[in-house]
DNA sequence: GTCTATATCTCGATAGAC
DNA sequence: GTCTATCGAGATATAGAC
């Protein structure tokens, strides 16, 4: 039930989702949903957005520890991603995004969640980059931007459908990355 | 109405706006909704999407044709946007990219607005980076990676309610143009 | 715990007077 | 053109049997 409510949520938002949707999606009985979720459609949001949000940081993780260096980790992630957005008709984008906007000023909840989520992102990235020996203040904004960049670019890809934005601006990022990492000197490698 | 509507959806998004409120909002009598926009809240939101488009369009122009050259306005940009979002309480993001989101997989009609307007956006910037020297191949694909930065870290800044990643991706961005602009000839500038 | 039925509300859209 | 009243659909949430 929670995955199928993080997947509609990614795909049409939180409003954009009925309840009646996810149950029948997630062949979930509809019986128990205010038995597990008493707090209702925002609880299950909190519960859905927490549960995608960390199973996207482990991949982010995992891309990260298969490669040699962030510079291309990041370029693998955004080309891995614009597979994901052609292969699923440019529906699988971020798990967060949608929500993110559409709660950031109205249900603090669910923007809190969300807020959650991406600061979990970031400080995995900003933990990556200071291991390859970018230094601790520099680490942190450069996850601010690749972040940004990376969610401006499913933004952009998912509306104009196509995996453009996502394939130049991932090559962009990983070249100031790389010229991040150029900066570091060899002994703390 | 439109105006009304327009600002609406970009703090609450479309699915999140009732009509009722738009039409109170704005002052506007009810009985002439449908009057004027047979197509009901659709239309109305196509209409919404491309006035406050454009004229967010005409917004960057205005700061690419005050500034000396585009990393300084770009520079800018991302410094106003940061401005407006703190003085609106986090409200006054993009006026499109939570609709986009919202309706990349579920209502066609308002998506195609939505990348008409981004498209738009991304002529204007590639004119006035091509404009500076920086060769037509370039120029695009630097526009896509520039606008989605920007775009991503508007969604980061209204989720975590702060500024820094408009901040700190503004001056990545900046640096960025600023190194392709280094790479021009000097007669054409 | 799960089911069915339903209460209550709000939404978008329409009808018809003026 | 604009107003008021209202329709029908679909939403979330609840009640009570099993």
């Amino acid at each position: 039930m929670l995955d199928a409510g993080a997947d509609l949520f990614r795909r049409q938002g939180y409003e954009g989702t009925a309840l009646k949707e996810i149950v029948g999606e997630g062949g979930a009985p509809w019986g128990s949903l205010y038995h597990f979720f008493p707090g209702g459609k925002q609880e299950l949001g909190v519960a859905a957005l927490r549960r995608s949000g960390e199973r996207y940081r482990r991949l982010i993780e995992l891309v990260f520890e298969g490669a040699e260096d962030p510079s291309t980790a990041l370029r693998q992630f955004f080309s891995l991603s614009a597979q994901a957005l052609e292969g699923s008709d440019y529906a699988d984008g971020c798990p967060v995004a949608t929500v993110a906007l559409e709660t950031a000023n109205t249900t603090d909840a669910l923007r809190q969640v969300c807020a959650e989520v991406f600061e979990s992102w970031l400080a995995t990235l900003a933990r990556f980059l200071s291991e390859a020996g970018i230094e601790a203040g520099v680490a942190y904004p450069l996850a601010l931007f690749g972040l940004s960049t990376f969610e401006g670019a499913i933004t952009l890809s998912r509306t104009i459908r196509s995996t453009e934005p996502l394939t130049a601006s991932g090559e962009i990022v990983a070249s100031v990355v790389d010229a991040a990492l150029r900066e570091v000197p060899e002994e703390s490698t």
